[in-house]
DNA sequence: CGCTGATCGGTACATTCGTACCGATAGTGG
DNA sequence: CCACTATCGGTACGAATGTACCGATCAGCG
C-alpha cells in the first residue's frame, strides 16, 4: 500500500491535478475546492500549501513552462548531436514533436491559456516569454542544423506558425491531423525558407 | 439628454460590455453583476435579456466573430477591386491589417479565448471555424491577387503565422511592433512561400 | 521517551455568484 | 383614455467560493 503523499511531494500533486483542470474545463474552473477533489487531497490542504488562489495558479503554470522547456532542451540537444538530413526531415521532426504535443490536450490548453493571462497579467509575461524563447531556440537550432542562413528570424517565424495550426486544430479536430495537415504545411514553410536562403 | 438605451439597444449594450470586460479582466471575471455595472444596468437587466449566463458568453463571442468577420471581407472586396503590387505590398497590407486588430486588445483576447473556449464546448466549435474560415479566405484572395500558385494552402499558413506572431505579441509587447516585427516577418513569409511558387 | 514544529483534516464564515421573483413603469393598439 | 404587454429596477435566496481557524497527528531530535 501507498501511503498519501506527504509534504513537497502533496504540493506537487495539488499542482498536478491543477493543470488536469485548467486543461480539461477551463481557468474559471480551478477552484480550491475542485484541486482537492481532483488531487485526493482535503480541501485545507490547498490552502495549506498555496497561500493564495493567484500563488496556486502563476505556479502550476511555472510548472507546465518549465517542465515544457525541458523537454524541448533534450530535443534540441539530440538534434545538436545527430544533425538533420533536410528541410523535409526537419519539418518531419517538428511535425512530430508537435503532434505529439497535442496528444496531451491538457498542457496545451494550459500553455495557451497562460498566454492570454500573460496578456493581461504582466507578472506572468516572463513565464510565458521564457516558454516561447524555449521553442524558437530549438527551431533555431534546428534550422542551422540544415543549414538556414538566418535561423533566428525564421524560427521565429516557425513556432508562430506551428502555434497558429496547433490553436486552430484544437477547435478543428481534423482527424489524422499530423500526416493531414501538419507535416504538408511544415513542408511548405521549411522548404519554402530555406530554398530562398541562397538568393 | 439622451435616455437611457431601452428594449433591443439595451442588450446589444450589454454585449458590448461583456466583451470588453472579457478582454480587460479574462473570461472568469465575466459575472451578471460585472457585465451590469460595465454597461451602466441595473443587474436584474442581464437576466432579463439573457436566459443563463452561457447564453450571454456564446452572443458575445458570435458577435465579436461575426463583426470580425464583416470587417475582414470589406478589406477582402477593396483587394479584389483594386488589386496588389507584390508580395511586399500584401506583406504591409496584412502587417497594417494585424496591427489595427492589435489596437483593440479588446476583441483580440476575446478572439483567442474563444479559440480555447471552442477546444473544450463543441458547441462554440462552428463559430471559431467560421471565424478562421473568414480570415483563411481573405488570406486566399490576397495570395491571389499576388499570383500564389496554391493560395488556399499557403493562406493557411499564413493567417496560423499571424496568430501564432499577435499571440507572442500579447504577452511581450514590443513596442513598435509592426515595423520591427510585424512587417520583416510577413515580408520574409510570403517573400518565400512566393518565390518557391515557380519551383 | 517526550517535546516541538510541520503537516494534516474538518469546519466556519463572509462574500459573491447565478438566478428567481415581484411590483412599478412605459409604450402601444384599441 | 384604457388596458395590456414588454420592459424595467430592486431585492431575495440557495449554492459555491476564498480563506481563516482549530484541534489532531506525524516526523525528527534531544
Amino acid at each position: 500500500m501507498t501511503r498519501p503523499p506527504r509534504g513537497e511531494a502533496r504540493r506537487a500533486h495539488i499542482l498536478e491535478a491543477a493543470l488536469r483542470i485548467v486543461a480539461a474545463t477551463g481557468p474559471d474552473a480551478l477552484t480550491h475546492r475542485r484541486v482537492a477533489e481532483e488531487a485526493g487531497v482535503p480541501l485545507a490542504a490547498t490552502t495549506y500549501w498555496f497561500t493564495s488562489k493567484a500563488e496556486l495558479v502563476a505556479e502550476a503554470y511555472g510548472l507546465a513552462a518549465e517542465r515544457d522547456v525541458m523537454r524541448i532542451r533534450e530535443v534540441a540537444e539530440e538534434v545538436e548531436r545527430d544533425g538533420l538530413a533536410s528541410g523535409d526531415d526537419l519539418a518531419a521532426r517538428v511535425a512530430s514533436l508537435a503532434a505529439h504535443e497535442l496528444g496531451d490536450r491538457s498542457g496545451l490548453i494550459a500553455g495557451y491559456a497562460l498566454c492570454l493571462e500573460a496578456a493581461r497579467r504582466p507578472a506572468l509575461r516572463d513565464l510565458s516569454r521564457t516558454w516561447t524563447d524555449g521553442y524558437v531556440g530549438l527551431a533555431a537550432t534546428m534550422l542551422a542544423a540544415v543549414g538556414s542562413v538566418r535561423p533566428e528570424a525564421d524560427a521565429r517565424l516557425l513556432v508562430a506558425a506551428l502555434d497558429g495550426l496547433l490553436l486552430d486544430q484544437l477547435a478543428r479536430d481534423v482527424p489524422d491531423f499530423e500526416a493531414t495537415v501538419l507535416r504538408p504545411a511544415l513542408e511548405r514553410l521549411i522548404g519554402a525558407l530555406l530554398a530562398t536562403d541562397a538568393g
